[in-house]
DNA sequence: ATTATAAATGTGTGCGCACACATTTATAAT
DNA sequence: ATTATAAATGTGTGCGCACACATTTATAAT
């Protein structure tokens, strides 16, 4: 049962030579004959060698430099909770000697986001996890990281061009047809089905393009003949929101409206509150503070999780576990497109990460 | 930023004896002077020592065994997937010298428990992980584990009396609520509400008694005035639950089903198809593979998600946490109640372990 | 053939701890 | 006072690796 640990000192007397050149092949350090680096990697693939963590973290006197670039938490709630999830996994790592240091740009700025990231780069670290808004202006970081070999993680908002290591997020095309689906729920095959698109910052609308498409295709997949209205509420008065919903309620038997962007819902819930038409099915993004208060008086009746805190922790993981271990992570993680109602709010938000 | 690292070789200068003085300290090994003991804990206090566990691991030569205890996964689809949590528990902590062996009872049979358990408490493990399902049986085997200062982690079945290291599992009662709110969803006020059990092992009725305990709860707190049907058709002939059911659908407006066992609900889905009664609600436990069949075919509306796999991943992973660092996990870990709907099933199925 | 130089290979030390074992000191028995 | 014995204390080695550095071998220049 108990297989025998293979040591490099194993490897080296398998290959007929020492353990110095080993671990050169281990490491890639070069110097060393094309005989001899046949043999390692012959022996070393043959025995299906794992060198032993802990032993090389003890061996390593190396200390690790992890860079995370996100939009500022302090103004952003969402973000807020992505940068409780980096905090988790520094505590986990922090025994390997990895130091996470956080770097903040303005959502709503471009020109931040360049300077930070900036910032980044000039700060040499080993690994970066950054949220890629602004696609124009992140581009060239990546071709610089690249150059230098510093592996990098995109969570949030992938860019797959530039090849990172790794994708952290949610299919969004699926999202729209869960919200769809939620809106819809078998309850009726006619009336209107709303979108709303209410984004404050116009850079993200790739992003909600992709839920648009989901949220169309649920109502074609099933051949259900109803009205679905489109509604792009992104950087307007909020009186003129206001209008533009009234408007949408006069919609002949308006069934329910979904909101794809996190902090649009609960502004929709106070303008459905206000008039009181709370029979309108509302679905909405992420266990906000506001969303949740909505949810749990029920005029919001559908959350979907995008779990923010859990998609920055892994990413930190990934990184760490990737220059530690030399582990690959997958290429792409896509979360499940968790459904939060009143009655299962509860379950969620004393779990932790899950 | 980086704080000074302290061995126990400083400790030992510092206090003024020798290492060996210190570890026989750390260790309460006995063997010191009362004036040594208390010079090396006065320091060891004042510099918040705090030892470095990648060396202790390496240092110690110490194997871990731990033993799962689990109805036998090749009879029952939920276990199985527990099984396979276990499995992916196993490779993440070999590297450590975690061994997991796995012992295997009958689900139906309360002697194959007891002589499993003693199978297992004869092996002399490190830790063990159960899933106590026979309350009565269980009791006296961990009144020996802890005599023996064995740590066990219960998982999917609670008795808080014997003090486990921690339960893994979920809220019961909050289930029940949950799917009463399915079969709900705020779309009728009126009508009949059934919740089945169908049950084939008679020792988890306290697991169903909870649920239905929920299911009840939610329409009494929502005061709704609707008509609960509750019907325990454990141990029945499939005739005879398939009579049973035909006279519940004479019920007034019968609006939808739960079903309260994981393996009940893809039965019943096919009566519903056999009398073309698919327009009512109905609500199932897991993702067995005829729950996502019918699931997807529409038949089933929900599934809640126990995550039998997590559970069991998690539960080695606190034992091999506990056993190798002496980190506590936490005394309860309630799972979220992921709910599964045809459209976000998928981003379930390819997530591996959330 | 001899030397300088580069390429390849091998050796030794330390990371912080656990643990076996050696050594010293105190205590009891005669 | 001397020895036996127990209690207390100290020392040395290895866990598996990374990495600096020493040594050997091949290659080029004269």
């Amino acid at each position: 049962m108990e297989k025998k640990k293979i040591r490099i000192k194993d490897i080296a007397q398998l290959a007929g030579v020492s353990v110095g050149t080993v671990d050169r092949v281990l490491h890639k350090r070069g110097k060393v004959s094309d005989e001899a680096l046949q043999k390692v990697l012959t022996t070393l693939h043959e025995i299906e060698y794992k060198p032993n963590l802990i032993a090389r973290t003890l061996g390593s006197k190396k200390t690790y430099h992890i860079a995370i670039l996100t939009p500022d938490p302090s103004l952003d709630e969402y973000w807020h909770q992505s940068f409780l999830g980096a905090g988790q996994a520094e505590t986990e790592w922090a025994q390997y000697d990895f130091y996470i240091k956080s770097f903040f740009f303005d959502l709503y700025d471009r020109n931040s986001f360049k300077s930070v990231a900036q910032a980044v780069y000039d700060d040499c670290p080993d690994g970066v996890l950054v949220a890629p808004i602004f696609y124009q202006e992140a581009l060239p970081f990546f071709d610089l990281f690249k150059e230098d070999g510093i592996p990098y993680v995109l969570f949030n908002t992938n860019i797959p061009e530039v090849q990172p290591l790794s994708f952290i997020g949610q299919n969004l095309f699926e999202s729209g047809k869960v919200g769809a689906e939620l809106l819809h729920l078998r309850q009726s095959s006619t009336g209107t089905f709303a979108l709303l698109h209410i984004n404050e910052d116009s850079n993200n609308s790739v992003h909600l393009l992709e839920k648009e498409r989901g949220f169309k295709e649920y109502f074609k997949e099933n051949k259900l003949n109803v009205k679905i209205k489109i509604l792009d509420l992104s950087n307007r008065e909020e009186s003129s929101i206001e209008n533009e919903l009234l408007g949408l309620l006069l919609e002949p038997q308006l069934q329910g409206i979904l909101v794809s962007t996190s902090k649009g819902s609960s502004y929709i819930a106070s303008l459905l509150e206000k008039h009181k038409k709370q029979d309108i099915r509302l679905v909405g993004y992420d266990l906000l503070e506001e969303n949740i208060r909505y949810l749990k008086s029920g005029v919001i009746d559908f959350l979907i999780n995008q779990n923010p805190k859990r998609q920055a922790f892994l990413g930190i993981s990934y990184l760490a576990n990737y220059l530690l271990l030399k582990k690959e992570p997958p290429l792409t993680d896509l979360f499940p497109l968790e459904i939060i109602t009143r009655q299962n709010l509860k379950s969620y938000l004393e779990s932790g990460i899950h």
